[in-house]
DNA sequence: ATAATTTCTTACCATAGATCAAGTTATATC
DNA sequence: GATATAACTTGATCTATGGTAAGAAATTAT
């Protein structure tokens, strides 16, 4: 397992001096199975560290069909990145699939963070450096992989999240049918 | 068109006092049409800025198929990510579409500036958060979008790179095949 | 516990886009 | 400017995955 890997299942936990300032400005928030901690159409800039559990964040098309952009689990980052430097009102969803502590701060704050401590400017630049190397991997899997062998790869990154995200939502991250995927898992159990 | 989309189109300039420390530090390069930048399986951890062309970044599958990771214009910054923070080979192929003036600048010196050049640091941070940005996009068209609507979306975010870059890269970009490719525009004449 | 709702499975049919193959046009090389 | 090579087009067929529908299983609410 190289550090990528271990960096997607893991994420990296904020040092403690960063998350103390963090609490400081914010608070450590409870949300429950299924709450909406960012709607879309929202005005709010906010980015979002989970603590504990497991977030997800989603796009819902014209058709009304979901579509599940990331998930985010212990040490992880979510938040609206397509919007963040933009006039625009959010354009995915942030909910959460089980009971989860969460800190929650808004971007202007964060910015005032980044300014008085650049360790932790330097964190997130290399935080963000390896977010960028997993959504290309991504990227890459889509590209190149057939829906079981993407289906073998989501497993493998979120061995530990599968019991919680329900399969109709990982179908929606794979870019595949909830019926398909239903499938592929079919012949896994037959062989 | 948003923020956003801009950035997409035109990258984020380097302000005077970042560049001149860059070029002090490397050399600004010029490369020809076809020219590798770096091939996969290198020990080295590079990243490139482009002050005037146009690079591109794939990947080889075990098939001998190229899948176009990443089109780089004109103040955008390239680099194989997903081996930065391990010790693996660089995973995909750097080179030039045309005739072009880059930066290259070893990850190790980049590392000295950062910490020297706050104001570069946080300069990438930002650079970083609206790369997170265009690359959840480009997974949302892929999750969403039919090939038609994914090359229409292409051609208003690459409008001036249409003339260098050749179809089959195009379409190893938006993960079709060129004869697919090649049906679509036959349409788009048509109608 | 029972009912209501949501998620998952399975079967059958439809289709977007892939593959294969052959020709045409464009680009690079001598 | 002729020739070789690479890129593009077009048609015929194939296939992985999507769509629809209906029932089974699991979860949630009463």
């Amino acid at each position: 397992m190289n550090e990528l890997t271990d960096y997607i299942k893991k994420g990296i936990p904020l040092s403690d001096d960063i998350q103390n300032k963090l609490e400081e400005i914010t608070v450590e928030k409870k949300v429950v199975k299924g709450e909406i901690i960012l709607p879309e159409n929202s005005n709010k800039k906010e980015h979002i560290f989970v603590a504990s559990g497991c977030l997800r964040s989603f796009y819902k098309a014209e058709n009304g069909k979901e579509h599940t952009l990331q998930f985010a689990i212990k040490n992880w980052w979510i938040g609206d990145y397509m919007t963040l430097y933009t006039n625009d009102k959010s354009v995915v969803s942030i909910e959460s699939l089980s009971h989860s502590k969460i800190l929650v701060i808004d971007h202007s704050n964060i910015e005032k963070i980044y300014l008085e401590y650049p360790q932790f400017e330097a964190f997130q630049r290399r935080n963000f450096e390896r977010r960028i190397a997993t959504l290309q991997k991504r990227i890459l899997s889509l590209l190149t992989l057939s829906a079981s062998e993407k289906y073998d790869q989501f497993v493998t990154d979120y061995a530990a999240f599968e019991k919680v995200i329900p399969n109709y939502q990982i179908a929606s991250y794979l870019g595949i049918t909830p019926e398909s995927l239903s499938r592929i898992r079919k012949e896994r159990i037959n062989k």
